[in-house]
DNA sequence: TGGTGTTACGAAAACGGTTTCGTGTTAATA
DNA sequence: TATTAACACGAAACCGTTTTCGTAACACCA
């Protein structure tokens, strides 16, 4: 087994001393061209790479960023971490993830155990429990210990940090007001039973959008469904009791079950009755019909993100002073809806 | 802004040493009663953590995994990569992500970043282009310097460490006969162009049980496109120029995309054509008709993977004996294909 | 010859912990 | 009373770096 070699290593072998074997490494102007040259070679030659963990606690940085999200088996975050780590790697960050699982409990635990000294600042969207608690001590502790904290999507306005997020009322407004537009006047809104500041952006988006088109809000035709619901039987039983032109969904997933339920029926889609769903993924473009969709730049928003964490985390000052990114999202029409 | 507090900052507050604290805190039987009680109370107070960078560099062990994948805006990768995070999340580790890209140089970069102390063992699945130029050196490297490694899903034989895998060509196998047995004649594979370890593994199953079932084997029934194919031109002509009753897809976008090609033409799935993919991911689950698919069981792989890599990491001896773990993969039978 | 300035390097502190070993104080024992 | 053991704690080394500061050796100049 090869050992790792260290500065200590290199100094004895070369009879030198430490300070001088990292001196010399780093061209400094101290050493002679000399010592350089053989420190250099010698290094090269062992294939000399320093210790992360020590330089860590020499610099207190450690040029790590921690990551905590509800989920990974999840298209959305998926994206935005890619977005993330795409450009935390381009800047010599490394990423560390957390998944809180939509758990307050794990979302604290984790975020305890990072803090102490392992990264350099956070970047994360609350779980749907942290949410609905209303508990943002732990994000507060860490704010506090000067630890630099960005929050996307699943966001608070609690807490006093950068924040990136789309404009999800925007979205739901302009989506409803499209099939408005379209001619439909009995919309349907299926949205989460659990309290999500998303969901509830678009909720507003659609209930304004009706408002302003002169079409009465019913609220029977808004349908909360859990936020992982495998019982198709509510969802089923919604369409076949009510008559409804168009649907906006929170989500693709909720999109692509309710439009079997809407083929089972024997409607047409986009003729009879049109979909709209957020989270343009994976579904959306594969589905059958393809789904129009909000699109939600999900990799934009973690790039966004990490460039606001960095700069955070590599900025001298203390700087008090933090804004909140509005990304624009994007309607993807497809097939679910007529144009 | 709260200041971390250190065992300096105890020490000096009680007037004892910094030994002293440390001790304390830990339980030590050195220590008088009193002297813990004090300084626990003080620790608690204050809310002292210890620094886990500072603990990193004494123990040299990070409590870290270095996780390296082609991709994490994939599927199964992600489903994994839950289950690696599951694992080392209840066995007080964090994990670190880095995205290979299907890119050698990232690959290698990557890795040589992590092995300075970042991590205390890696969990990878290759990239593409590694595997295509078949130089393995930077994992040899990583091994030679005693730090663990876990292969799953793309490996190689050409390194000795642990590794996790599915019956690829087993599955593929089954998959074929199964269509056989349901009266197919014509059977396409659809695979890709690239060189990867799991399509040829699939290949191979797919031969195999052709000829084991005194089919003939036509050449001009295997179509190989593009890893990440958008345009869909050469699968069209494929599908309406051959009489095909059956179809493998090595993943499950492939297989997605053919059923349209299928439907396209005319075709009814299941009575006339009949589609089996991999990867049983939410494409499958969502697809219509729903997708039957090979289940590859990420989640246990990357628990697996996890567990045996903290298994190496922490015992003591220098283990030089090594297993391939081969996970049993299962046909989720759906509406694809006729039951 | 004494003073000054370079040059080239080493000692040591620091980051924040853990751990080994030494030692002063007290109490128990011969 | 002298010896020993137990107790409770502190000093210091160590992990692998970086960085400040001190200084030996030499050259140069008046």
């Amino acid at each position: 087994m090869k050992q790792k070699i260290t500065l200590k290593h290199i100094a004895r072998e070369l009879e030198v001393s430490i300070s001088t074997v990292s001196k010399a490494l780093k061209n400094s102007e101290e050493i002679s061209r000399d010592t350089k040259e053989k420190v250099q070679a010698f290094a090269k030659l062992y294939n000399y790479k320093p210790n992360n963990i020590a330089i860590s606690l020499k610099n207190k940085r450690t040029k790590n960023i921690g990551v905590i999200i509800p989920d990974i088996v999840h298209h959305f975050f998926t994206t935005v971490f890619r977005g993330i780590e795409k450009y935390a790697d381009s800047h010599g960050y490394n990423v560390i993830v957390c998944v809180s699982d939509e758990s307050f409990d794990k979302e604290v635990i984790n975020m305890e155990m990072l803090a102490n000294g392992s990264i350099d600042g956070f970047i994360m969207a609350l779980s749907a429990e942290t949410q609905l608690k209303n508990d943002f001590n732990h994000l507060k502790e860490v704010t506090e210990q000067g630890i630099p904290l960005v929050l996307f999507d699943r966001i608070t306005d609690e807490i006093e940090c950068d924040k990136v997020v789309i404009d999800d009322k925007e979205a739901a407004y302009q989506a409803v007001t499209k099939l408005i537009n379209n001619g439909r006047k009995r919309i349907a809104l299926i949205t989460t039973e659990s309290y999500l500041n998303v969901s509830e952006k678009r909720a507003e988006g659609y209930f304004e959008a009706l408002k302003d088109n002169g079409l009465a809000i019913d609220e029977s035709l808004v349908l909360r469904l859990p936020y992982q619901y495998e019982d198709e039987q509510k969802s089923g039983k919604f369409f076949e009791s009510k008559e409804i032109d168009a649907v906006l969904c929170v989500n693709e997933i909720f999109a692509i079950r309710c439009m079997r339920h809407a083929i089972k029926k024997g409607l047409k889609i986009p003729e009879d009755i049109s979909f709209i769903g957020f989270t343009d993924g994976i579904l959306s473009k594969f589905a059958n019909p393809r789904l129009t969709s909000v699109a939600q730049h999900g990799e934009r928003m973690g790039e966004i993100a990490a460039q606001m964490l960095i700069e955070k985390v590599e900025s001298e000052e203390e700087n008090e002073t933090y804004r909140t990114e509005i990304l624009k999202s994007t309607l993807i029409e497809r097939e679910s809806t007529i144009n």
